[in-house]
DNA sequence: ATAATTAGCGAAAAGGCTTTCGCAAAAGTC
DNA sequence: GACTTTTGCGAAAGCCTTTTCGCTAATTAT
């Protein structure tokens, strides 16, 4: 018995089963021709000793690597701790490990050398890309598209990936709808999120929609820097400055609507008594803290598991 | 020039350059006996055909993977998207992909069979473990420690494993000084984490400790069920049950510090007026909240980085 | 000028799996 | 009973690197 040997492989199998690799890896795959018989006896001796096919190497034979590969960017540098992104992601991975795949974090500069998206993707074997929450889309990603590599994305990409994203129109529209019932039928006023994504095009498109059907054209919009708490408060001192204060706001994301209650907080305005605000996301947390923020929710399970089944297809 | 070709792989870059594979390798790996020169010309020509080392082949050849595995285990299966934890992994896995490692989590039942975690790291070949948050720990961990594979954790594991956790003694001090320092000096109590968890024990001896040392022996102690909203929205109802109301109360995390708040708001009970709650993590998104929370933050940037670094070595 | 090192390189094996293809035996056809 | 089809299995090539070890050619020492 040499002591330093190593795990024990698919010779092994063989050896011990009598038959050779070929037959074994047909039994393990359940593929090719091979006798229901010789299959289990395999299959339990392979119980037996313990032995498990090598990833690597198994990757290595085969093309797939039954990998996901996910491109994350936000602006903040929170990475995974973003409370609405995280929670997709863990939806995701929920979904694609329930069939077998596991997640990994496309990772540039990995070695000596730096990849593109691309070629991380072909060196890793990976099977298809998850792209959510990207910042500021890069320019490699045409390329990623151009690969054929499964690609599902959170955000409006392209018009060739499949983008899943809650219904921002919809949600724009019940944002505003709930503020009319409330009874704010003028004075009204919306922090739209940067209007060069398609998701604060949309919202702000559902507010529009819902005002000019209900014929408000008291409104007026503001545009944040980007979804931020900072960006929140600052749009609220702009608020507080002009002429007229609205009575209510409907902002585009629930770090927007936080930010602006701390300007207001600040300024003695008090919410919901002088102001009223809905936020957009439903980050979880936000039911613990009080005065609740009343908002609009986007269903992060089912985005991350729509997401995980388009791309298993 | 046949189309279906493969990527292109080592004996390529091998045929151009003139040079055998072997050769070539060690000029990408910068070992080995080979000259400036000769490197050189390898490595120029590698870049400019756009040569990449096959991850998966390089994995097999060599034992390590470059790769660090994760496990992780929550009793509010939220897994990634939990606040504080998140956070941790976040900047842990920003440290080792700076040292060029990357992150995968632990997923024992892929393909068809399950395996343990000491199968799983050796079929990965991975090159260390990061325990975070383990719930209850499972019975598998010991096997792994035995295996060799090199170890951190967030909680206190075993005492063979390099545990990285903010010092919970001093800050159950601190919070409990905070308090004092408020004036409050009898009628305090503590909710404490589940006690079969050494963070909640080490927070609880700060406690009992700063007491003891100003002579306060008018406090008292609720075992809080887990760490959990509802469990410190539990422990409330029952302080509110209790003959006496305290003024002070440390909790032993945020969650059950709001999950104590939302409890008291519903008896009409004011959060700070008529009692002072002091909560523990520092969870971000607290800081946007009203009435703010005071809470001992734990370092969870330093928590990550320095496991990362143990782990590298 | 000759002997002793050392530097530079390549052939081949190892790492562990899948898959194609061919062959013999078993089963089915008429 | 002769002929075709199906079934079960194995040899060997492929996937892509790294690494050991031995062989020249170039240096250095004497």
């Amino acid at each position: 018995m040499n002591e330093k040997k190593n795990r024990v492989n698919i010779f092994e199998l063989a050896e011990e089963t009598g038959f050779s690799t070929s037959t074994v890896s047909k039994a393990l795959n359940n593929t090719g021709r091979i006798s229901e018989k010789t299959k289990k006896l395999i299959l339990d001796k392979a119980k037996e000793i313990n032995y498990h096919p090598s990833f690597h190497a198994k990757v290595l034979s085969q093309k797939k690597s039954w990998i996901i590969a996910i491109i994350y960017s936000d602006n903040l540098g929170i990475g995974i701790s973003h409370p609405h992104f995280s929670s997709i992601l863990e939806n995701f991975k929920q979904a694609v490990e329930r069939e077998g795949y596991e997640v990994t974090f496309v990772n540039r500069n990995v070695g000596n050398t730096t990849m593109t998206y691309t070629e991380f993707c072909h060196n890793r074997k990976v099977d298809g890309v998850f792209i959510v929450n990207f910042y500021r889309l890069s320019n490699q990603i045409p390329e990623l598209i151009d690969s054929g590599i499964p690609i599902v994305s959170t955000e409006n990409t392209d018009k060739n990936v499949t983008t899943i994203t809650s219904d921002d129109l919809v949600g724009g529209r019940l944002a505003t709808e709930y503020l009319l019932n409330l009874g704010h039928n003028k004075n009204v006023c919306h922090i739209a999120g940067p209007l060069d994504s398609i998701s604060a095009q949309k919202r702000l498109q559902g507010f529009v929609e819902v005002m000019n059907e209900n014929y408000v054209d008291e409104y007026k919009i503001y545009e944040a820097v980007n979804y931020g708490f900072e960006d929140g408060y600052n749009q609220a001192l702009e608020i507080i400055n002009s002429e007229k204060l609205p009575t209510a706001i409907f902002a585009a994301s629930d770090w927007l609507a936080l930010g602006a209650m701390k300007a207001f907080k600040e300024h003695s305005i008090n919410v919901p008594e002088d102001i009223s605000i809905i936020g957009y996301d439903n980050v979880e947390f936000l039911q613990y803290t009080s005065p609740a923020l009343t908002t609009i929710s986007q269903n992060k399970r089912a985005i991350g598991e729509t997401a995980a089944k388009c791309l298993i297809e």
